[in-house]
DNA sequence: GTGAAAGCGCTAACAA
DNA sequence: TTGTTAGCGCTTTCAC
């Protein structure tokens, strides 16, 4: 299948009547090098057609230069972009990438650790899936000293790094929004609480409510799995309850999109008699009608952030000193939630 | 950094008292090693907490397991669904995939070619960026004998293999459909035409407007970048146009989209004033108000069919007999662009 | 059914 | 500034 015929430093340094690791050091731009024989050698290997062999320089130096990522996917804009940003602070630091997706499930994150491993990743990126329950598919990274950088969906565990955003008060100011707003039953749409990012945002929630003197109620706070058919229930039921709800604050903007479409189906004025609020600055925010009041979350620089972070502690082979970077983020209110002073509206973008 | 104390084949060989080449088959499954030999090899590699070693593996084959893939973006939906059908296909045939993106750029394409050469991929998966003149940087793959496979942007060269779909027909569908819905003056908002999936569809276009009379005129035809900016200069524009365009068929959802809420600002009834055609099926069709009409692309199966047949050329090591293959896509109606019977409102998603 | 031995291509300690 | 040399860990022919 492939050629056997594959230049290797020793054909160049045979041209050139030189030795082999002359040749390599040449070609890693090696200080001791001469000039002139640098130059002439990489002319030739240029000339020759030679291209640099990874797995030998891996197997003799016994690294990679490869970062593994493990999300729950790929195919929200969310971890697009914050794959963008990791692909661009990995590539500009001579690192690759090597990703792979748990699909949300516990199990498959297993595996993807494991196969991570054995691919002798020198670093791990991870954001973790909807129901894992413990991190010890981590360990065997923690035991040979390969640095695990969690963000956004983060693990309390071992020395890991965490890169997030402060969930907690992002959501303490959407719902202290929808309260100034003038809504008092408040509905919030979270995930399980094995994730941070959802137990944190009920938390912000719940002292929101209780700033504000505002009973929490269990009846108001639903779990779901994020999926557009779970969000068609919870509208569904939010439609049949006794005193309707005033306002929604969704874990994220996908479902608040998928709850708000199903709402005004039935008729409901948004924000007129329910006022929303979401969560990621989705896109989608945007299009929806009523725009979309959401948390702005700085994805791209959670990547960069993480992958930098990471390759820090691999080039300094120094110890991780700190344990969390926290990114700002900002509520942007829109007009799904706008009850107040019609003057808002024109703020608004 | 990373711990000295990897074991090694031979670590194993030393524990049971037997040859490395022995471990070596043993942990490949060879059919020449006895069961119990076989069991008792896996299991102390086990206890010992072996792992496999794919550099000096690779080294020695001669080849990685892996396909470099190059996609001009991440973020998008389309090219998300792909991937996952990449990824399903590589994973279950034991291949790694390294994904590299162009972010739009020839110049970047060029670099990501490279670079996956370098790395010594098995096979290549490429969907065209959005500027790229020529194919040249593909060569020193064919050259190799490594098989290159191309998606959706596909390029007409070597004896490379295309996945796509009937973009002239479905572009002729879509704007079929938007002349049975009466329209007449039809837009068309398309991609370059160095890219094949833009010209097609202006063909597609073309004809369908021919097929029922109506010329073809250049000042209906716009060609974007697809960014959601040049989206709204062309709203604006059709804004501004004396009779005003009663059709748009735009070549992806976002830029419809992007048209369509700017279009609403100014007033104009959609699909009544103007009635309108996207492609791809991105979930945002089904957000967007009205929900817009589009063609529904296989993307999943694309990244399935593609991995599938570029891993039966490895396997087979057989010489490409196919040149394309083509798959299914659908017009899906909805009410962005019912005019005609209100009846098939209902039967529109 | 198992073992011996060579070598994939590169790097780095040591020597000169 | 350059060369010598010894592996990194695995696979695979050939031998038994």
């Amino acid at each position: 299948m492939k050629n056997r015929n594959e230049v290797t430093i020793y054909d160049i340094a045979k041209a050139l009547d030189l030795s082999p690791s002359t040749v390599s050091r040449a070609l890693k731009d090696h200080p001791h090098i001469k000039k002139e024989t640098k130059k002439k050698i990489i002319v030739t290997a240029g000339e020759m057609g030679y291209r640099h062999n990874n797995f030998a320089s891996n197997l003799r130096q016994r690294r990679t230069n490869t970062i593994g990522v493990v999300v729950h996917r790929l195919d929200s804009y969310f971890i697009a972009s914050v794959f963008s940003g990791l692909e661009k602070v990995a590539s500009e630091n001579g690192y690759g990438l090597i990703i792979s997706q748990s699909q949300e499930s516990w199990r498959k994150e297993i595996s993807c650790a494991y196969t991570l491993f054995n691919s002798r990743v020198d670093g791990l990126i991870v954001s973790l899936a909807f129901d894992t329950k413990n991190f010890e598919h981590f360990n065997i990274f923690i035991k040979k000293d390969i640095p695990v950088v969690f963000f956004d969906r983060v693990a309390d565990c071992h020395d890991s790094i965490r890169i997030v955003i402060d969930n907690f008060k992002a959501a303490y100011e959407a719902t202290s929004h929808l309260i100034a707003q003038g809504c008092r039953r408040i509905v919030h749409v979270g995930g399980n609480m094995l994730r941070n990012v959802y137990s944190e945002r009920l938390s912000g929630y719940k002292k929101a409510l209780a700033n504000n003197n505002i009973e929490f109620t269990k009846d108001l706070h639903y779990i779901t799995d994020m999926s557009e058919k779970e969000a068609i229930e919870v509208a569904d039921k939010i439609l049949k309850m006794k005193p309707r709800p005033d306002g929604i604050f969704a874990t994220n903007d996908t479902t608040a999109v998928s709850i708000i479409v199903e709402l005004e189906k039935a008729g409901v004025a948004i924000p007129g008699d329910i006022a929303v609020v979401g969560f990621n600055d989705d896109p989608i925010s945007r299009v929806v009608k009523p725009n979309l009041t959401t948390i702005h979350y700085p994805a791209r620089e959670m990547g960069e952030v993480a992958a930098a972070y990471l390759i820090g502690l691999l080039k300094n082979s120094q110890s991780a000193t700190l344990s969390s970077i926290v990114l700002k983020h900002n509520l942007i209110i829109r007009n799904s939630s706008i009850r107040q002073t019609p003057q808002q509206e024109l703020t608004s973008q």
